[in-house]
DNA sequence: TACAAAAACCCCAAATTTGGGGGTGTGGGA
DNA sequence: TCCCACACCCCCAAATTTGGGGTTTTTGTA
């Protein structure tokens, strides 16, 4: 099952974990379809690498320490549009999927993925198409029709919520009426489909909308 | 330096990421002072694994699909005493870090941090020494006197209230008046240094307190 | 251009949380 | 033996959230 006369798929990896990236490297190295041609270790050394390489596939972690990597996607798909996103990440949430997918990426996985599923999701990204691993695909269909699209204003008041702000407090913060934001953190309770802010702090950390 | 008359230190590996386990075995096997002898993916799988042998150092995550792995240590320390724990996880929290030591293990690492020093960390574990990674002995030392000790009952709300549970619903749950609940929940907010719901839920959940 | 969605604003009333006081009894350590 | 942490309970008042109703203006886009 030797692909040598193909050429190699080229593959980069953003990923803070050291371990991931080595482990990664390995695994990928040692399939005899692609190898690893870069590794950032954050979202400005991810920005960094896609100047000097344009890697057929980019493997990218949803946790990076200088921020989100679902939010660099556009990001990406707009400078690099010949570059294929592969998440690789632990978050076993539908909603998180879904976001990734509304922002471009080609394929998700999850990190505890056996090796082998791995190399097929690079293969499969790298050829243009959707991947998303077995546990991941069962959650993106099993899901209750949840996107849960906020709009900006309602993103940027559903973090000061979740930063411990009260209303009032928002309120002045943002120049907005009291009555105004009130109205936000009613939309944000029907959409997230919570009646406290306990559960909406916990859906909104849980689901990386924060 | 080959410390090739030395015997092989052994190493157990309990982590659910296939990636970070085999990242792992690369580095560990590769260092020529320790090598792999086992790999667990969940708490019962390292449970399991503890039957069947004793390694020097075990390292440990966190996050296991069924389990928090710092619940684990203080059963293992019992069970094996001779058995090194090396946590091996991102969480970069001083009140995680805290909690692993109570519980017992020896050492605490990022896993961002660089193979050299994940090896240095084995290594000094197996000696029956404590070894704290740069990141995490400094967020170790920096943090404000935070064990934050938690009573059951405490935790119990605690947990409760982050799964958005009402003060009176947690009062029916646990069959203890409001006024009852409401004093644990006072404690909560002076222990947790909050003013509202929003800020306990967040910080229970980012300290793992839950 | 017209329509829908987003953004901004408002009122009322009830429920809940928050902040400040208390109080009892039990069990373990100094 | 005394003290303290823990578990349990109570009152009051103010602040805040929650659950219903609305309106207007702007903005993107079909």
């Amino acid at each position: 099952m030797e692909a040598s006369q193909a050429p190699l798929i080229s593959v980069a990896i953003a990923d803070d974990h050291k371990v991931v990236s080595e482990g990664l490297r390995h695994i990928i190295d040692r399939s005899g379809v692609a190898h690893v041609v870069d590794v950032a270790h954050s979202i400005a050394e991810c920005r960094e690498l896609l100047e000097r390489c344009t890697p057929d596939v980019l493997i990218l972690d949803v946790n990076l320490s200088d921020g989100n990597g679902i939010d660099l996607c556009p990001e990406i798909r707009a400078a690099c549009p010949e570059v294929n996103i592969l998440m690789l990440t632990s978050y076993a949430e539908p909603a998180v999927i879904s976001r990734a997918l509304e922002c471009g990426v080609m394929g998700y996985m999850l990190k505890n993925s056996p090796s082998e599923q791995i190399i097929e999701g690079i293969v499969t990204v790298a050829s243009g198409n959707h991947f998303l691993c077995e546990q991941a695909r069962a959650l993106f269909n099993a899901r209750a029709a949840r996107p849960i699209p906020l709009s900006a204003r309602e993103s940027e008041i559903l973090a000061l919520i979740v930063e411990g702000y009260t209303i009032r407090e928002i309120a002045e913060k943002l120049f907005l009426g009291f009555e105004t934001v009130r109205s936000y953190c009613k939309y944000l309770h029907l959409k997230l489909d919570v009646r406290n802010t306990a559960s909406l702090v916990r859906k909104a950390i849980e689901q990386k909308l924060v």
